[in-house]
DNA sequence: CGTAAGACGGTTTTT
DNA sequence: CCGTCTTACG
């Protein structure tokens, strides 16, 4: 064999035929763990070894940036050389490349701005208030989530027919989309779903257009396409509908029993569809699965089994040395001893040399990582939740790239409104509205209103404020000509008080705030330019991680997808909670089976060890609430997963806690966990204690170090670490220092 | 105009 | 229980 073709000897016969049908559309139907990336992968250095195209006549799409990267790397590591002028990234990133060359043909010019969720919430309270809309009857959030929904599936107002119309402010929803529209022209500006309507737009209403898109794409690659939505099912399949049949040559990758997002728009049945819209498309399914031994797998597949309406797929072992040890189920009293159990089978699992990098702790939401965050802190056991605030979500980091925005975009009224009061300038609401009214009376944005203001307004003080910010902005881009974005923003940020304001604020998180304001300085060096930099933070809401440590990994199974783990965590498993109930009362059986694709995510994230359990009571925003045990729990394969624990729990429990009690099946209103009234549990809370700390005290910790008591309850403290975040701990745990 | 106390509500998340 | 938003006052 050559070295030419050593890529693809490294695939098994189902990865290899998906690879190498490089003509017509191809469905790869991958399941968790069968090597779905490597197909993808291997099949675009394929596309390109074989010389059937240049790179940049391949697109490429993925849904996260990280995806994305890990594909770029891939690809480069296997055609040898750094991937350049590949199209190859997120919907999102993608479009935005191509609204940038066409933005004329929807009402924007190539400069446009794109918004962030907060910025787009607050023009659209604009746009309410403007139209004479209760802004208290009707929030905002729940129109802005009508026009995403709209957005999702290709519908530009005009699209919208009266009939998809909502109640809505009384039937005004469709005439606020439009003026929403306008007001984002009128800002050139564009949101994260415009990204994807007005390139589809744009596709469908100019032929010339697509026909150049034609020619240029050769072949189309998707990653996670069980995930996308209809406004992105029309942009593929617009560009893959080339003039000849035989040229359409679209491959989506995707696991319709992983498709978790319906909730913001993916629809299943675009994955379901496919044979249809693509005439002739061969259908391949990876079915080996790498990752899990035979019992994790079996239990799995017997729990989405489940399930109806699927494509079809059965898990098979790829592995030699798949028998493993049972999945195991636990049952217990309460979400404390839950945390104690999982944290203490960490204990055991890290004495006995496991690596932490290898544990997940998989939650339904949020709010369960708290237990086990409070209990590893306990333990001494390092731990990351992921997914947390993000870094350029973060207030301090949003002002500042306000500050830049309007710097390099004199008219993006939504930056200059975020900082034109930050730090206190005695410009408030009054100030404000006198600039919003010269700024509409005019016709001319917000900064160009401010400077007509900053000589004529009649508060002295606020005058002089304005004049200071107005020349201030005149100065710093002066200097971003002759010394760079870096030093400007640096400079900036000093100038305008900025900085000084949090070295001003006492608060312990002050410190950190000026800390990432350098590292957003040091990422801007990054880049060439400031619009470059300012495109960056729009479309990757992320920034390089810290070096991987050991630490055990604690998330949502939402967040979980596409990863894996030697030994997983599953808590929670309870009627109420998972399932949800919220889910099951909006979207009934459909959202039943979405949270059986979460379990199914759940366990195949899993490599060896699976640890479902539930909790027959459990404080949920400080209410004792008692649940029993998920449905999917009686949905494993009784011969694959080993129960314990039933017998511990204390007697005050229905003989065990595994029993349903008469109204199982079903659900509704008798399956709602009850509300135990706080007394009943009272007793068992430990009795108050008193600690020698107090706030102000200097503390050391063994695990943490040394820090500041900002606040003592009974024996917990609340501690601020000089080199960790602020944290919860028990008093017997730190020693004065 | 700015601050401080009460009401409210609180899956899942990317871009 | 805890963070966010609104409202009332100095």
């Amino acid at each position: 064999m050559s070295t030419h073709d050593d890529y693809l000897a490294r695939l098994n016969a189902e990865q290899r035929a998906a690879v190498e049908a490089l003509d017509g559309p191809v469905l790869v139907l991958a399941g968790a763990g069968t090597g779905k990336t490597r197909v993808l992968t291997t099949r675009f250095a394929h596309i390109l070894k074989s010389g059937r195209a240049w790179p940049g006549q391949v697109l490429a799409v993925t849904f996260t940036n990280k995806a994305a990267r890990e594909m770029r790397e891939r690809v480069s590591a296997i055609i040898g050389e750094p991937a350049e002028g590949l199209w190859l990234g997120t919907f999102h990133a993608l479009c935005a490349r191509m609204l940038r060359r066409h933005a004329e043909l929807v009402g924007l010019t190539s400069g446009f701005t794109i918004l962030d969720t907060d910025d787009q919430i607050r023009l659209l309270k604009q746009v309410m208030d403007a139209a004479g809309v209760d802004v208290k009857r009707w929030p905002a959030n729940g129109l802005m989530a009508a026009i995403q929904r709209w957005k999702d599936r290709g519908l530009t107002p005009e699209r919208v027919t009266p009939a998809e119309d909502t109640d809505y402010a009384g039937g005004k929803a469709r005439a606020l989309y439009a003026a929403y529209q306008q007001r984002l022209r009128d800002l050139n500006a564009a949101d994260f779903g415009d990204l994807l309507l007005h390139v589809t737009e744009i596709l469908r209403t100019h032929p010339d257009v697509l026909a150049d898109w034609h020619r240029r794409f050769r072949y189309i690659l998707v990653d996670e396409y069980q995930d996308t939505n209809l406004v992105q099912y029309l942009w593929l399949r617009l560009l893959a509908q080339r003039p000849e049949p035989m040229h359409r040559n679209i491959c989506c990758v995707g696991d319709d029993d992983q498709s978790i997002y319906s909730w913001r728009g993916a629809e299943i049945e675009n994955i379901l569809r496919f044979e249809k819209d693509f005439p002739g498309a061969k259908v391949v399914r990876l079915e080996s699965n790498y990752r899990s031994t035979k019992p994790i797998l079996a239990a799995a597949s017997h729990l989405i089994a489940h399930n109806t309406g699927r494509l079809g797929k059965t898990l098979r072992t790829g592995r030699n040395d798949a028998d493993g040890e049972k999945v195991r189920v636990v049952a217990l009293w309460d979400s404390e001893e839950e945390a104690r159990m999982v944290g203490d089978r960490i204990e055991a699992a890290r004495r006995s040399g496991h690596s932490l990098a290898e544990i997940a702790i998989l939650v339904r939401a949020g709010f369960q990582t708290r237990a086990f965050e409070e209990r590893l802190i306990t333990l001494g056991v390092p731990y990351r939740v992921v997914g947390g605030a993000k870094f350029y979500e973060r207030q301090e980091i949003r002002d500042a790239m306000a500050y830049l925005r309007v710097l390099a975009q004199p008219a993006d009224d939504l930056a200059f409104e975020r900082i034109v009061n930050v730090p206190k300038r005695g410009l408030g609401d009054t100030a404000l509205r006198e600039m919003h009214r010269i700024a509409r009376e005019e016709r001319i944005p917000l900064s160009y209103a401010a400077e007509t203001l900053a000589g004529t307004l009649k508060l002295a003080k606020a005058r002089q404020a304005l004049r200071e910010l107005v020349q201030g902005f005149g100065r710093w881009r002066a200097l971003l000509a002759k010394e760079g974005h870096v030093v400007t923003a640096a400079t900036l940020l000093d100038e305008s008080g900025y900085t000084e304001m949090w070295k001003q604020d006492r608060s312990a998180e002050a410190p950190g705030r000026l800390e990432n304001l350098k590292e957003l300085l040091r990422a801007m060096g990054e880049f060439e330019t400031l619009a470059g930099f300012l495109e960056h933070v729009a479309l990757v809401m992320e920034t390089d991680e810290a070096a991987e440590q050991d630490r055990v990994s604690l998330m949502t199974l939402h967040a979980a997808k596409g990863l894996e783990f030697d030994m997983v965590f599953l808590p929670g498993w309870e009627e109420g909670l998972f399932p949800s109930q919220r889910s099951l009362d909006e979207g009934g059986e459909k959202a039943l089976e979405e949270e059986r694709r979460l379990a199914y995510v759940g366990l195949t994230r899993a490599r060896r060890h699976a640890i479902v359990s539930a909790a027959a009571n459990r404080r949920v925003y400080g209410n004792w609430t008692s649940a029993i045990p998920s449905r999917f729990i009686d949905e494993l394969p009784p011969e694959q997963i080993e129960r314990e624990g039933a017998e511990r729990s204390r007697p005050a429990m229905p003989a065990s806690v595994f029993d349903r009690g008469p109204l199982t099946g079903g659900f509704g209103a008798a399956r709602r966990p009850r509300v135990i009234e706080a007394g009943l549990w009272e007793v068992q809370e430990r009795p108050a204690r008193t600690t020698p700390f107090k706030p102000g005290d200097r503390v050391f910790h063994q695990k943490f170090g040394p820090g500041t008591v900002v606040a003592v309850e009974e024996d917990r403290l609340e501690i601020d670490f000089d080199k960790a975040e602020r944290k919860r701990v028990l008093d017997r745990f730190v020693e004065p220092g």
